[in-house]
DNA sequence: CGACAATAGCTCACTGAGTGAGGTAAATTG
DNA sequence: CAATTTACCTCACTCAGTGAGCTATTGTCG
């Protein structure tokens, strides 16, 4: 960054570089995702839905369409597509929801589930083990670290 | 998770808590992009193409095409569209390189410095201001442990 | 209750971002 | 100094994402 922008502080500068190496390591996740829909033959962005559907799934939360439009950072129309082609690709069902007559629920389908851990699974597990290595007091200190900047970035 | 895919395991379950937590800053720090790119008119790619290159500038790197077409895994004639767009914005320029013939440095403008600034200043202030909050020590704790998490995805 | 508005999701027509094929020029190699 | 590799580019095309606008269901309020 070039002179000027910043005023000259050592602390604010520690901090900063720590979450840029946060942004680093969010960078590289991204490209993971990229690799793994070059290899499924799938897209980036239904690669970027079903992880969300995953997460959701194992949230307990229920996956909508519109829902997952936002999670995705793009319009309904969009997303439509999007589910249409993980449903064509058996990846996600798509169930009438109960309470509403309008809206849908998503499901992902055991394959879909299995191909993910068959690609994230040994990311995921380099992962686990890295934290693994620490304490379980610096691993409290992280989570809270890390819940705090969820907070802060809304 | 539907049940029988992870055996159970306390100690697995926290750090893989922990990991997805991480996932979820990752996300949001995406959405801040998508979002900026909306309000500048700028496409999602484009953003993110800006991010490296003001990145590669702090880090005093030579920013060329391939280089960024590596980090946004694209190739690289999509990364030519990409610069010819920056470009025509202002907001980028395109040098030869003095020892590569074949080559062109990338060198962002103070535009787009400021642009940047602009968007993603309260963004970072408000996770520096996070990350100032905690201690030297355990800042020391997460840099580490971001440093160790970045090696263990490649 | 019945009109009115809001919400969830969709289709259609279109734009343009990204890809594959292939080309040029500079550097490297044997 | 030919042959190969590397860095970047243009061209033609495809299809992912958008805007406009639709239907059906739910919620609101006189």
């Amino acid at each position: 960054m070039r002179a000027g922008v910043t005023p000259h502080d050592p602390e604010r500068a520690a901090a900063l570089e720590l979450v840029h190496r946060l942004r680093d390591v969010a960078l590289r996740l991204d490209l993971a995702i990229g690799e793994f829909a070059k290899t499924t033959g799938l897209h980036g962005t239904d690669v970027r839905a079903l992880v969300r559907l995953l997460d959701a799934e194992r949230a307990g939360a229920e996956a909508t369409p519109t829902w997952l439009a936002q999670q995705l950072g793009m319009t309904s129309q969009a997303t439509t597509a999007v589910i249409h082609r993980l449903e064509a690709a058996g990846h996600v069902e798509r169930r009438r929801s109960r309470t509403d007559g309008r809206s849908s629920h998503l499901q992902v389908s055991d394959s879909a589930i299995a191909l993910g851990w068959q690609f994230f699974g040994p990311l995921l597990d380099q992962m686990v083990a890295t934290t693994s290595t620490l304490t379980k007091s610096d691993q409290a200190i992280i989570a809270n670290y890390l819940t705090a900047l969820t907070q802060a970035i809304d």
